[in-house]
DNA sequence: TGTGTTATGTCAACCGTCCTGACCTAAATG
DNA sequence: CATTTAGGTCAGGACGGTTGACATAACACA
């Protein structure tokens, strides 16, 4: 069992399949694999200034819906980012200490924490979102049909179903 | 220091910002959040799947790409996935220990260790990208201009410009 | 009043996926 | 031969998520 070809991974014993997957309409590499890579990088940029604050994706993500919808209440917050509060615990804390977000006592409610971000906060979500939609917006500009409205029913469209209405909801103000 | 709507989070004492952030050109809330929640929802389906074999995003990842281009080597692995071989290491050994890839050692360089789908591999990776290609299919469907070419030029937009070669050279064959 | 429920927070233990650093073998290369 | 290269492995750590259990404060209601 030795020679140039010998089969190193003994285990499974299934046979290489040599060939390439055949082309096959169902089967839509390319805009698969794109849609991969175009991520990465869709965050790549926000990833490199969050570093110089010692934050991640998850801060990242807190600090965007809390921009977008100051006065939120923690439980919104983590149906709209599908965690738990014992992860979303830390990160919060975090967002507070460095003083980015405050957390104020629901006026009706008071054992609701509506949460808010400070100017600072404000600040460092604004120019995150500014990377993001710079990519966008170059991103449409390179294509034939400079059709944001396509780009726009795209993306809807591939989100879950029964999740459309949630999102739609955060969408209320602008179109 | 109490009443309905006492400062809760006294460090930093950043004050509330309670308005949304004012509509800007520059800034494109809708689609950086439908991108993230289109994200989301693409990963989704196969996260599911995965889950059936004990499997996470990065079995996912090495499986797709495997099959994608069978023969590939380790390093040319790492260098689309841009992780280390570290973290590679046991994502790899399960894939071939559950008899969904074959590691053969390089007819010219035994240093080599080419990787191939076996038939059960080639199996699960088309069930995969089938389950993403229909979500994109649908969504393409729901546009205006069905223009699955503007669709394609905006995702390959978004990717970084010095990072477009590597994922071009990936489909060579396909358009 | 008291009892139960709700909103939130916290402790502990765990998992998956990444990292750096150090070291190893086998094979190619000079 | 010595060196470099392809790949693998061990150790330790970080982050971001999980489940389960429990605590507290405030609301809701009989």
């Amino acid at each position: 069992m030795s020679g140039p070809t010998a089969n190193i991974s003994e285990s499974s014993a299934g046979q290489p399949v040599v060939a390439p997957p055949e082309p096959d309409e169902d089967l839509d590499f390319p805009l698969v694999e794109l849609f991969f890579f175009a991520y990465r990088d869709f965050i790549a940029d926000a990833d490199g200034m969050l570093e110089e604050y010692g934050f991640g994706r998850a801060h990242h993500r807190v600090l965007h819906f809390v921009n977008r919808r100051p006065g939120m209440v923690v439980a919104e917050l983590l149906e709209i980012l599908r965690i738990t509060k014992q992860s979303l615990g830390p990160v919060l804390r975090q967002l507070v200490e460095s003083g980015h977000l405050v957390q104020i006592a629901g006026p009706e409610d008071r054992r609701q924490r509506l949460l808010y971000p400070t100017q600072k906060g404000r600040n460092l979500s604004i120019q995150l979102t500014h990377m993001q939609s710079r990519r966008i917006k170059g991103a449409i500009e390179g294509i034939k049909n400079k059709d944001r409205e396509s780009i726009r029913d795209f993306l809807f469209g591939m989100i879950e179903p029964e999740e459309r209405d949630l999102v739609n909801g955060l969408m209320e103000q602008d179109q």
